[in-house]
DNA sequence: TGTACATCAGTGAACGCGCGTTCACTGATGTAC
DNA sequence: TGTACATCAGTGAACGCGCGTTCACTGATGTAC
């Protein structure tokens, strides 16, 4: 086992902890500057580190991205997830739940949440990455299924489609538009994102659609 | 007035044309490499024109990107006005019709929307492109108050402002799945994204919050 | 417990690239007289 | 109708920039005996 992290006042010449550093910094760059404002010899710089040394612990610029990527599908899914079993078996609760958890996740990573709908950018081969994806996709799918009593191994109807995508799509586009700052204008009001995400969400999240009655079979 | 425009077999000194194929330059770069593939480089290439010849017509590249966009939002503005239109004063088919008119403009002209809506692409002080952006957020506030019948000089409902920006996200949401190709896996169909439009858009558009039913008042 | 050696994780200089923009220029066009 | 001249809209070479990546290297670490 190695000795527990030394604060390390003068850094030695292997840095120890060069990875997550990376893409910690990566994040922060994302937050400051943009998905477009990425640069790997930023992120570098930031590590206190040479612009070679990423080379050590990604194939490439994407392969850091995707790192990001990566970890931000496992905890979005991991939200999702948690929101949709706080539910218990009411439908209703469950896709409310993960709807709130989908915009809250958004808004408290944005970094990520831009850099994971940003076509492109990431290398969909990168070990985990399509895998985390899908999965996290896969939650609210779940839910729908429930609510309109589909099998797992029956495909779903195309109305049980169409509410999944309406359902998808209201909260993916809030996200969008809170994180686009589309929203600052048409709600003329004062304070940061936060007081609008919170004047708002509740009343953005009470249209989403309903799903309908199913008797049990 | 000028000659009516010769096809010009070998080029002239003078374009004559040369601002408008620069937009269309952009248009097809965005298209087919993105909105982070656009240069300015690129979109003089296909013009067949020098690298500064640009600068006699747009000041920067930023200002070639914002033209590209003041067209996007008078085009969409206007596509959203004329659904809005054929909707008479029945504002559930006001409201329809728009959402409808929203994903239709956003897949048919992908390169423009997704550059109207990538935040630090463009400059905001181009002339005329903050007003066309207002306009087009406007007219769907418009239906919505009718709907609610709120009066142009009091300020909307929280329960007004809550429909107005589910419905926007939803629409929104949408297109930015469909673009961003999130919706070829969970679709698990073939076809172009054509198909998949033409079949979920309708489906989709009938989880579109409804309006209330307000007494005139 | 030492020691030899392979492997790991850094360095820093350098490469080539395409970019946006600037510059002095020039050919074409339009206008005043 | 002709002519002088200002202005417009191009050229093409050049600049400096930061980027991703490569390279030969080296210091630190871990392991076999």
């Amino acid at each position: 086992m190695k000795p527990a992290k030394r604060p390390a006042k003068k850094r030695a010449y292997h840095h120890g902890d060069l990875k997550d550093q990376l893409v910690a910094a990566a994040e922060a760059i994302i937050l400051e500057r943009g998905v477009d404002g990425f640069t790997l010899r930023e992120a570098a710089r930031r590590a206190g580190v040479s612009p070679a040394a990423p080379a050590h612990h990604f194939k490439d610029a994407k392969g850091l991205l995707s790192e990001v990527a990566l970890r931000g599908f496992r905890d979005f899914g991991d939200a999702l997830d948690a929101a949709d079993k706080r539910g218990g078996d009411d439908p209703q609760k469950r896709l409310q739940g993960q709807g709130e958890a989908y915009v809250t996740f958004a808004l408290g990573n944005p970094a990520r949440f831009q850099l994971m709908f940003r076509a492109g950018k990431c290398d969909y081969s990168y070990p985990g990455l399509a895998d985390a994806g899908s999965r996290a996709q896969g939650i609210l799918a779940r839910a729908v299924r429930a609510a309109y009593r589909t099998p797992d191994n029956e495909p779903l109807s195309p109305d049980a489609n169409g509410f999944l995508l309406a359902t998808w799509s209201i909260v993916h586009g809030f996200s969008h538009l809170v994180l686009g700052g589309e929203l600052d204008m048409s709600a003329q009001q004062k304070g940061g994102r936060r007081q609008i995400v919170d004047s708002f969400l509740p009343l953005m999240l009470a249209h989403l659609p309903k799903p309908p009655k199913v008797p049990k079979r």
